[in-house]
Formats: structure tokens, sequence, C-alpha cells
DNA sequence: TCGTTAGCGGAGCCGTCGCTCCGCTTAGAT
DNA sequence: ATCTAAGCGGAGCGACGGCTCCGCTAACGA
């Protein structure tokens, strides 16, 4: 594997960043057209460095997998049982961003496989570890960690243009209910969305 | 306006129940003539009865939409506070029973107007009276019940297809993020999702 | 029973979108 | 400076899906 003449590497990243700002702002349907004159290049160029339109969403997914693994181990790295809820914020934070390709994030592709079950491992180890130190109640299990993942993604997918923090309002509230009985309900830091969002995007 | 042929009103119902099973099965973007092969008519009868395949969607969400206004109004019946968490899952067993336009059901669409603000006014009313009960912590506002009923959307539309009942656990521990502090937490009455099935969606 | 007309089926039209092809350009090695 | 092959753009091809059109059928009032 030959490496890539400069502005051809250049090219490519610029690819990169059109479609994942192409495919935030207009959703996955979006054509290949319109991505190409956002990177400022040809279609040709954007089919010589992807052999498909599938295969170029599939390289965003795989990066956008490799970074949260990167999250994961640095969550790894608390041993005070607030990894779990910190990894959850900053996964959080990280789709958010990158709202392009969300959904297939999570989905079924083949893409960097073993990011996702070393992720997958990662919540579990966190979610033990939290329900060790006493902060989430013994009946919660990894798959419902799971859920919680899919809920934030539907929230930012659902809200993300109008309100691109709603999803921590909402990420608290499912936290307080992960909490053992007993415990107090802490304080919501993020505010309420407010009704006239939620209007615009029910209509 | 006509009353329409006896046949014509039979293939008109069978349109909608096709459309329902055909776009819940292969989502929206299945094709037309799928739909109308479906409910066993041609193309031409689809195009007379509805104009477009936008409008044969807003007649189901149109459908759906009264149905869960019918549902919000037997909530506004009970007095005891309960009627929220009743009308929560009462919402998400009908949504996931027809999961064919789970997100149109929630985004701005013309069809039916009157019967969301009155759903989310009935929701708004069920919360008033539920803090007023102390089942709910006073710092939740309507709009985080709106948070709830889209998380419940992106669950299904994730998990429907696997585990018809996931959301249901969900709701349950979100539920549970509602209580106010020093309440005890309900007992999860919905098994946990098993990892198989969360394995067979994620890959 | 008979006539009228709403209703029916499905081949095909047309716009869209993913993708290819090929003649020109230019990075980078010699 | 020169050469060459990797890279480039964008017109255009083919498939697909929403929608239309028209000759035939049958419901239903008189």
């Amino acid at each position: 594997m030959k490496p890539l003449r400069r502005d051809a590497a250049e090219n490519r990243e610029r690819l990169l960043a059109a479609a994942n700002q192409v495919f935030a702002d207009h959703g996955l349907d979006a054509g290949v057209e319109e991505v190409a004159q956002a990177a400022g290049v040809g279609m040709g160029t954007l089919y010589r460095r992807f052999p498909s339109k599938q295969a170029l969403i599939d390289a965003l997914v795989g990066n956008l997998r490799l970074e949260l693994l990167e999250l994961a181990r640095s969550a790894g790295e608390r041993e005070d049982g607030s990894g779990l809820r910190w990894l959850l914020f900053a996964a959080g934070e990280l789709q958010a961003a990158q709202p392009a390709c969300l959904q297939r994030l999570w989905r079924h592709s083949d893409v960097e496989p073993e990011a996702v079950t070393e992720i997958r491992q990662a919540f579990a180890d966190l979610l033990a570890d939290a329900q060790r130190h006493g902060t989430v109640r013994p009946d919660v299990t990894s798959t419902d960690i799971t859920l919680v993942i899919w809920s934030i993604v539907g929230i930012i997918d659902t809200t993300g243009a109008v309100a691109p923090t709603a999803w921590r309002r909402h990420l608290e509230l499912l936290l307080a209910g992960l909490r053992p009985s007993g415990q107090p309900a802490a304080g919501l830091t993020e505010p309420a969305l407010s009704p006239a969002a939620a209007a615009a995007i029910t209509g």
C-alpha cells in the first residue's frame, strides 16, 4: 500500500469532513454530489477514494467508533465508580458533535467490530464498578446501559438540530433512575428544554 | 363529499392496513408497489385513494394521533396521580404495536395538529397531577415528559424488531429517575434485554 | 334489466441518484 | 527540466421508485 500523493490525501480528509457536515445537516439521504461539492472536489475524486457511498459512511462510522473506544479506555482508568457516568456523558458529547451517522454507530455494521465489543465490555466493567461503589442500583444489567445509549441516540436524533444539549437533561434523569433506593436525587444541572423548542420539533 | 362505493371503501381500508404492515416491516422507504401488492390492489387504486405516498403516510399518522388522543383522554379521568405513568405505558404499547410511522408521529406534520396540542396539554396536566400527589419530583417540567416520549420512540425504533417489549424496561428506569428524593426505587417488572438480543442489534 | 359512471389494474413515463469513464492536469522522482 | 503515472473533473449512463394514463369492469340507481 503506497502512501497517497499529498493532494490526494488532503482531498480524502476534505471529503470525510464534508461528508460529516452534509450528512449531519441533511441526513444520510443527502446526495453524493452534494458531498463532493462541499469538499470542493469532483465526483471522480470521491469515488476513487471511496468505492461507494456506503464505504464513505462506513469510514465515518469507523472513525467515530475508534474515538469512542479512546473515551472508553480513559473511562476505565477511573477507579472511583464514576467512570460509567463519565463515559455516558463523554459519549453523548461525541455523538451530539457528530450526528451524521448516529444510527449506524450502534447498529450492525462490519466496520471496526472489535472496537464495538471492547466498548461494550468497558461499559459492563464500569457498571460493575459503579455497583460495587453503591452508585448504581444492583438490579441494573449491562443491557440496560445499552438501552441508555440507544435512548440518548434517539434524543439527539430528534432534538439535536434545535437543542444540541437537551440529551444531557435526559441522561441526568435516566441516571437518577439508576440510583439505589434511599439515595437522594441529584439536582439537574442541564436546564429543561424550552416549550418553544419542543414545539418547533413536534409542530 | 359523496360516500365511497362499497368496494372502494374496503380497498381503502385494505391499503391502510397493508401500508401499516409494510412500513413497519421495511421502513418508510418501502416502495408503493409493495404496499399495493400487499393490499391486493393495483397502483391506480392506491393513487386514486391517496394522492401521494406522503398522503398515505399522513393518513396513518393521523389515525395514530387520534388513537393516542383517545388514550390521553382516558388517562385524564384518573384522579389519583397515576395517570401520567399509565398514559406513558399505554402510549408505548400503541407505538410498539404500530411502529410504521413512529418518527412522523411526534415530528412536525400537519395532520391532526389539534390532537397533538391536546395530547401535550394532557401530559402537562397529568404531570402536575402526579407532582401534586408526590409521585414525581418537583423539578421535572413538561418538556421532560416530551423527552421521555421521544426516548421511548427511539428505543422502539431500535429494538422493536428483536425485543418488542424492551421499551418497558427503559421506561421503568426512566420513571424511577422521576421519583422524588427519599422514595425507594420500585422493582423492575420487565426483564432485562438479553445480551444475545442486544448483540443481534448492535452486531 | 339496463345505463351510467365510479372504480380498477398495471405498463410505462420521468425525475433522481449512485456510479463510471475518459481526456486533461500536475505532483514528485530522476 | 523532463517524464510519467497518479490524480482530477464532470458529463452522462443505468436502475430505481413515485406517479400517470387509459382501456376495461362492475356497482348501483332507475
